[in-house]
DNA sequence: TGTGCAAATGCAACCGGTTGCAGTGGCCCA
DNA sequence: TGGGCCACTGCAACCGGTTGCATTTGCACA
């Protein structure tokens, strides 16, 4: 077995006591002691068990990650890239992620499903094995090993959690204020159509960065530009849609709410997305939009890839831009023009909000860190001055 | 506070003991009375803590991940595919990912470090506050709260490990060995140039799949093939050069050692790899290889990137096939042709490995599971016939 | 009417650390 | 020489569950 405190101890003819302020730095411990103690230990390859600490000090330095639901799964390219940087500065920091499954949609309560079989099990003996073996095979809600959200969070497994793309009232609002677990979104969170009050988050600048692709595509002479938008419900497909037609809106232009489809923020989603615009006569008729703005880079290549199967050609017969910046966009072929979010660093800057709000709860405050970061525009070669058709 | 077991035990006029028996479906609590515990906890929104759990049961449901060292980063887009089948594997048998940090190259030993700040302090009262405080911040190496791969392990915060790329004489076995965790890798573990006994894993079939993509260039005509090589020290790259050495013997074919090009298995490895391909004459010279193996498909985009800025068309001037099959080959242009490993699918035996090796440690049993799964040859567009030159 | 046994539950130790408070010894000063 | 204070260390309770063993209760059987 490994060896424990006590171990260290007995070899060292002194209490537990002794032991763990020696090795925490205790400086009421005499200074000739603590360097004995820590080579004893050292010798002996003592490492304090992780659970024994977490529960004595009632810290796991764990922050618990929500995966993104669907469509975007957890192999979203953005998503990805957001945790390295939201790792690399939880690690600094001393705090590993624990990555939690996606809550079991609206989690249908499991307790009352086995409460209801157990009841109607009371009465005949025949059928009690049977509710007995599913009682221990669902096991009880609560214990359920199911590490979902809301299970880290209940189970005290993790300190803080981050989570990302915020939905309009957001329903895992309810679990973290339940718990008062310390936490913070990837995404601007907001409630009643309003930036939610007393919460923390960090996000790019979806508005302002839409705005800059669609005056960008304006720039280059397009008057009519379709939008394909992110999955429903996500406050950021709301946002990029509001910088689109704030864009149009300041050039004067009309915005046809046939040009808006969605996308769902899946390549596949671009992809139908645009086939539904080319059947509206994009790339034909000369009443149809001519430039496309997509609301993230995977949607943006799935259009470019049903537009180059259509026959057309990027740019030339549509300009296509995209967001988020994600590697991939740079690889396609034409380089899709694209507003580069800091991904990571967005993922960086999210883990010292998380960092502060822990250092703050021990101090009994809880303030509210919120920060919008600026995106840039990248053009490249998927967007084009505007032809004169034939 | 959340509500304890005791606060359950005592609403219900019972002993923890009872509670928590009722709870785990112990049999010998009587049905009426399990039910009543039942009802009560999930009125009291009782969930058993995660710490106190892993205190006394010895487990914490937790598999450690080791993520990939440089060059290869934790954004990786194979890795992180990987991840996803790793993650849904674990995540179905109750299990959670817990992502540790790399270790700190060859961890230079900061326990002695600062046994040596402590020793020269020992005399001199004046540096001793100094050495206190340099104590306090290095902290004891042991209780670092730094979780790279041995933190968790020797802090038993994990019940098993995951491990990718493998490097020849891997030295995490050392660990891994010391601390008697169950662990498997994601790819081929070898020790002193043979498959290591004792060690469970799961692999692409590498050698196959590098022959088959060699053998491809050769059935379009292809004679002089190059090979862009991954990390140098990985298994993996040995095995696909293996492969491609292999397919040309086969053949007959004579490979020019200055064919072989490291790309240190990055995009900008392929495409310096590349260049200096063209510098031999790729693409001029009538001697220099006509068609391209990269080792992997990031290596292969970065060498397809620097084939088209200099001015070479790919497939007609050179041909370029991948390994991987990553969602990033299909979008390039050309698509790539590339070696397919099911990518996901290799998380998710890999998490059955785990999963069986935890499973036969509670019967004291130590398996050994190996497993190589075929890949499988995507031919796209970046490769074609040889022509003959003008 | 004992006796035996099984079912149901409680007691208390234990997992491995942390920490409030009490105790011990040395030294200074009155 | 006694009192007081400080530096250092130990005792024991506690964090929140789990579990071996003892105890209580109920009932069948001799």
């Amino acid at each position: 077995m490994r060896p424990t405190m006590s171990d260290v101890a007995a070899a060292a003819s002194v209490s537990k006591s002794t032991v763990s302020r020696a090795l925490s730095g205790d400086s009421r411990v005499k200074y000739e002691t603590r360097v004995r103690i820590m080579r004893i230990a050292q010798e002996l390859g003592y490492t304090p068990s992780f659970s024994a600490t977490a529960l004595a000090r009632g810290r796991t330095w764990m922050i618990g990650v929500a995966t993104p639901g669907t469509p975007r799964g957890f192999s979203d390219p953005f998503y990805l890239e957001f945790l390295g940087g939201l790792g690399d500065g939880a690690i600094r920091a001393g705090y590993n992620l624990l990555i939690a499954a996606p809550s079991p949609d609206e989690e249908a309560p499991g307790g009352s499903a086995l409460m209801e079989a157990a009841a109607a099990a009371a009465t005949e003996t025949g059928a009690r094995a049977a509710a007995d073996k599913e009682a221990s095979a669902a096991g009880f809600a609560g214990r359920s090993r199911g590490m979902d959200l809301r299970g880290i969070i209940a189970q005290g497994a993790v300190d803080a959690v981050a989570l990302t793309e915020p939905a309009e009232n957001d329903p895992r609002l309810a679990v973290l204020r339940q718990y008062g677990v310390p936490f913070a979104f990837l995404g601007t969170c907001e409630e009643n159509g309003r930036v939610a009050e007393g919460l923390s988050f960090v996000d790019g600048d979806n508005i302002g960065g839409a705005r800059a692709a669609v005056e960008h595509l304006i720039a280059l002479g397009h008057r009519r530009i379709a939008c394909v938008t992110g999955a429903a419900g996500l406050v950021s497909t709301r946002h990029r849609l509001e910088g689109y037609r704030q864009a149009m809106a300041a050039a004067g232009l009309p915005v046809d709410e046939r040009w808006i489809v969605d996308g769902e923020s899946t390549k596949a989603g671009g992809r139908r997305a645009m086939e539904n615009l080319l059947a509206m006569g994009l790339g034909r008729d000369a009443e149809a939009p001519t430039a496309v703005f997509a609301a993230n880079d995977v949607m943006a290549i799935g259009a470019l890839l049903a537009a180059r199967e259509a026959g057309l050609r990027v740019p030339d017969d549509v300009s296509i831009a995209g967001f988020d910046g994600i590697p991939m966009a740079e690889v396609v072929d034409p380089p899709l023009t694209t507003v580069q979010q800091p991904i990571y660093e967005l993922g960086r800057k999210l883990a010292d909000v998380i960092l502060t709000l822990l250092e703050a709860e021990r101090r009994k405050e809880a303030p509210v860190l919120q920060e919008i970061v600026p995106c840039r525009l990248v053009v490249r070669g998927s967007t084009a001055p505007l032809r004169a058709r034939a």
